[in-house]
DNA sequence: TTGCTCCTCACGTCACGTGAGGTGGC
DNA sequence: TTGCTCCTCACGTCACGTGAGGTGGC
C-alpha cells in the first residue's frame, strides 16, 4: 500500500488510527455520507482518505462520544463553525430537559420504594352527563406539543365562536405517554352544544362520548407538567385498586382555569380518569 | 371474558389500561419475569393478571421512563423496598456521572467548533530506545479501571520486586476507548531491564517494545482524567497533521509521578503517541 | 507460502412498535 | 356474520461489534 501513502492518502485502518474511530464505523459514516472518503479504488474497493479529513472525523467521533445521534451529526458537520456551535448547544439544553424530567421523577420513585407516606391526594367522583365534542387529534412529541396547542385551540374556536356554542372546559386525553421518544397521540376537546354543526376541517371531529363517572384530582398549575403530574397519576392509580374500579379509557386534564394567566399556585386543573 | 373478571383477573388490555404499559412490552416482562401474569389460560394462552401485579407493573413502568436498563429493573424489583431505593439511588449517580462528562465533552466540543484558539499545548519529540516491559492487559469498562489498576500495579511489583528491575516510570496503553458501554482494552506496562526472567502468571506478560520516536505532552494531574484529557489527545492529533507525521500505535500515558500524593496541579503525567 | 489488511454480507444487541396471519367469544 | 381482543412469529429501529468468507500485495 506504499504507493498510497506517498500520494498522501490513507488506508481505512490508518484513518482509523488516526481519528480514533473503528473502520466498522468509518464504514457506515462512509455510508451514511458523514464522511466520505477522497477516493475509493475502483478495482479493490479500498477507500481512502486524506489528511484534511481528520478534523472532520474527529468532530464526528466527539459528537458521537457526547451521544448526539448521527442524523443530528450530519446536520452539525453541514453547518459553519458559530452555526454548528449554536446547533451543539441546542441539541444539549434538550438532552439537560430531560435529564432534568428523569432526575425528579428518580426522586419520586426513591420515595415510593421505600415506602414513605406520599403525599394524600383528595380524590372525588362525579357523573358526567352524555355530551358532544368537538376533537382534534394528533400524533406529537413533546417539543411540539405547545404547537399543537395553539394551533388546536385556535381551530376548536372557530368551531365554535363566542361562547354560543360551548357547553364545558375544554380537556385534553392523553391516548399515549408524550415525551422526546413518545409521540401520545393526545387530543384536545372541547365540548358544545348538542344542535351544534361542524363542518370538516382536516383531523377537527365531531363526536358524543357517552354518559359516565369520572375520579378526578384537583392540581395547582406547577403539578400539571411532566414529571410533575406523576404523584397525582399514581394516587389516582391506586384509588382505583382500593375502590376495585376499572378505567373506562385513559387520563385526561380538564383546563379548569386559563393557563395564560395561571400563577404557579392556581388550581389549573382536574386530572381525571373515567370510570366504568 | 365476563368469567375472567369475576374471578378478579385481568387481561392484558385491561391491564395495559391500569398500568399505562403496552400490552407489547408487558408480553416482554412476561418472557423476561419481570412481571408474570398471575395466571395463563391453557387453551387459549391468554395472559390474566391479578389486582395485586398492579403495583410491580407500574413501578417497572417508572423505572422505564427514567431509561433504566431491564437488566437493572429485574434487579431492583427483587429487593425489599429500602434496598430498592438505594440500587436507583446508586444507578443515578453512575447516569449523573456520565451526563457530567458528557457535559464538560459538550462544552470543549463547542469552543473548537466555534474556533476560538484553544490552549496552546507544549508539544515535544523524544527518541526512545528498545525496551523490555512486564504487561497486563485487559477488557475493562470505566468503572472498573480503579481495581483493575490496583490488582496489576500489585502484580507488576511481584514481577520486578523493590527497584532492582525496573528500567523507567510505568505507562498505560489505550487500544480503545475505556467508557461505560466501551471496555478498551487496555494496559499496564511496566520497562523491565532486559535480562530479567518473569514467570507466567496469567495474562501477565513479557515482551520488546522497538525503539521508536514518540510526541508527547505533560499534564497536570486534573487533566488527566476523562474527557479532561480530550483537549490535550486532539492537540496531539492536529500535531501529527501539521508535522506530517504517521502514528505508530494508541496513545499512552507515561505515569510520572505517584499519583496517590499527587495535587491537581502536579505535573503527573504524559500522553504520549509513538510515531512512525 | 504465510500474515496482514482490506472488502462485502449477515447476524446480534436493546426495548419495544408495527404489521401479518390466525383464533375465540359476543 | 362482523368487530374486538387475544395469540405467536417476524421484521424494523440505532450505531455499531463481531465473525464469515473471499481478495490482493508484501
Amino acid at each position: 500500500v506504499g504507493f498510497m501513502n506517498t500520494a498522501g492518502f490513507m488506508t481505512i485502518g490508518e484513518f482509523a488510527g488516526r481519528t480514533r474511530l473503528s473502520p466498522k464505523a468509518l464504514r457506515l459514516y462512509d455510508e451514511l455520507g458523514l464522511v466520505v472518503p477522497a477516493r475509493v479504488d475502483p478495482s479493490s474497493g479500498y477507500r481512502l482518505y486524506a489528511e484534511d479529513q481528520v478534523e472532520r472525523a474527529r468532530i464526528v467521533g466527539l459528537l458521537r462520544q457526547v451521544e448526539m445521534p448521527l442524523a443530528r451529526i450530519a446536520v452539525v458537520v453541514g453547518l459553519d463553525g458559530p452555526a454548528a456551535s449554536q446547533a451543539v448547544e441546542e441539541w444539549w439544553l434538550e438532552v439537560e430537559t430531560t435529564v432534568g424530567a428523569r432526575r425528579e421523577l428518580v426522586s419520586y420513585l426513591r420515595t415510593r420504594l421505600a415506602g414513605t407516606q406520599p403525599v394524600a391526594y383528595d380524590i372525588e367522583v362525579r357523573a358526567m352527563p352524555e355530551r358532544s365534542l368537538v376533537a382534534i387529534s394528533r400524533h406529537v412529541h413533546k417539543a411540539a406539543t405547545p404547537a399543537f396547542f395553539d394551533e388546536a385551540f385556535t381551530r376548536l374556536r372557530r368551531a365554535a365562536p363566542g361562547i354560543v356554542g360551548i357547553a364545558g372546559v375544554p380537556f385534553v386525553i392523553f391516548y399515549g405517554e408524550v415525551s422526546e421518544d413518545s409521540d401520545g397521540p393526545i387530543e384536545l376537546c372541547r365540548p358544545v352544544v348538542s344542535d351544534l354543526t361542524v363542518e370538516a376541517d382536516g383531523d377537527r371531529q365531531l363526536r358524543i362520548e357517552p354518559a359516565h363517572e369520572e375520579a378526578y384530582v384537583r392540581l395547582a398549575s406547577k403539578d400539571m407538567g411532566w414529571p410533575a403530574m406523576v404523584p397525582a397519576c399514581d394516587a389516582l392509580d391506586h384509588w382505583l385498586g382500593t375502590h376495585q374500579r376499572r378505567p373506562a379509557g385513559p387520563l385526561r386534564q380538564l383546563l379548569i382555569a386559563d393557563q395564560r394567566t395561571a400563577t404557579p399556585e392556581t388550581l389549573a386543573c382536574d386530572l381525571a380518569i373515567p370510570l366504568r
